[in-house]
DNA sequence: TGATTAAACTTGCATATGCAATGATTGTAG
DNA sequence: CTACAATCATTGCATATGCAAGTTTAATCA
C-alpha cells in the first residue's frame, strides 16, 4: 500500500452560474409581462389571449371531451370548466351532450371559428412584437427551455404504469 | 461597367429553429406546473407561493410604500393591494399610514419574519427539486432567458424621459 | 388662496387558477 | 341484480391578476 497524496482538483467551474432567485417568481413576472403585450394586442378583438388559446384549441381538437381538452392544455379540468364560460356565453363554443352519459362534447360555433381566425391575426402581430423585441433566436431558446422543462416536469405519471 | 453575376447566398441557416406556437401559453402552462410543485411543498406551511414570494419582499425590503412594493415585485399596484390581503389577515404583514398623507407603509411583523424563515426551508427544497428534476444548467439557462427577457420587455418606459 | 393637476392607493368588474368535495353515471364484483 | 368502485364533470372556497374608475391628499399654477 502506497501513501498517496490527492491533489484536490481545481473545482469544476461550471459553463453556467449557479441559479439565483425563485423560478418559480420570475416565471410569474415574465408571464405577466408577456400576458400585457398580447392582450393589449387582442383587446380590439375582444378575447383575453388565454381566451385566444383555448378557442384555439376546441377549433383545432373539437369535438372533444372537456377532459381531453383540460390534457391537452395541461389544465386542470375545474379550471376548464370555468374558462370555457366567457366563449360559451360569447355564443363561440358549445357544450353538448357526451356519448358517455357523464361526458360532454365541447365544439366550435361558426361564429367561433370566424372570430378564432380575426384573433389569430391579431396574435401574430403580438407574437411578431415580442420576436422582435426580444430577438428570434432568444424566444426560440426560450420555446426550446419551456418544452423541455414541461416533458421532464410531467408528474412521475400515468400513462405507462403496468398493473 | 461591368456585369457582375450575383449568386444567391446559401440561405444563412440560423443555428436556431423558428420559434413554433404560441410564447404567451407556453409560459402559462409551465408556470402552471412549476407553480404546483412548489405549492405542494409549501402546502405543509400553510401559504402559496404566491404569498411567500410577497412576504420575502416586505420582510427585506419594508417598511416600503405600496407602490415601491408594487415595482419592485413587477406587478400592478391595484393586484398587490389585494395580495396583501391574506397576509395581514394572517398577522404577517402590517400597513400603517405613510409619512405622506396618500400613501402607506408596509412592514412584516415579528409573526411575519418567523413565518417567512420556516418557509425558506420548503421554498429551498422546492427549488433544489426543481434545480433535480430540471437540471441545474437548465434552471441556470432559463433564470438568464427570464431575466434578459425581462429587461427586454419593460415598456419603453418611465426612468430617463427628458421633459 | 382657489382651481387644476398630479400622486398614491383602493374598488368595481371580469377572468384565471387549483384543490377538495359533490353529483351523476357507468362498470364491476358477488 | 345489488353494492361498491371508478369515471367525468361541476361547485365551493380561496387566491391571483389587471384595467378602468373612484377617492383622498398633496403640489402647482394663476
Amino acid at each position: 500500500m502506497s501513501t498517496v497524496t490527492f491533489v484536490p482538483e481545481p473545482a469544476p467551474t461550471p459553463a453556467f452560474a449557479k441559479p439565483r432567485g425563485c423560478t418559480n417568481l420570475q416565471l410569474r413576472q415574465l408571464m405577466r409581462r408577456v400576458a400585457q403585450l398580447y392582450d393589449a394586442e387582442m383587446s380590439p378583438v375582444g378575447l383575453k389571449t388565454t381566451q385566444y388559446s383555448l378557442l384555439s384549441y376546441v377549433v383545432k381538437l373539437g369535438p372533444i371531451r372537456p377532459s381531453d381538452l383540460a390534457e391537452a392544455m395541461k389544465m386542470e379540468p375545474s379550471t376548464l370548466t370555468r374558462n370555457l364560460k366567457p366563449l360559451i356565453t360569447a355564443g363561440w363554443v358549445e357544450v353538448v351532450a357526451g356519448a358517455d352519459g357523464r361526458s360532454r362534447s365541447v365544439t366550435a360555433t361558426p361564429a367561433g371559428r370566424d372570430k378564432r381566425t380575426e384573433a389569430q391575426r391579431h396574435w401574430k402581430v403580438a407574437q411578431d412584437t415580442l420576436n422582435k423585441t426580444l430577438g428570434l433566436e432568444r424566444v426560440a431558446a426560450l420555446h426550446t427551455l419551456i418544452q423541455e422543462s414541461m416533458e421532464l416536469l410531467v408528474p412521475a405519471e400515468t400513462g405507462d404504469l403496468d398493473d
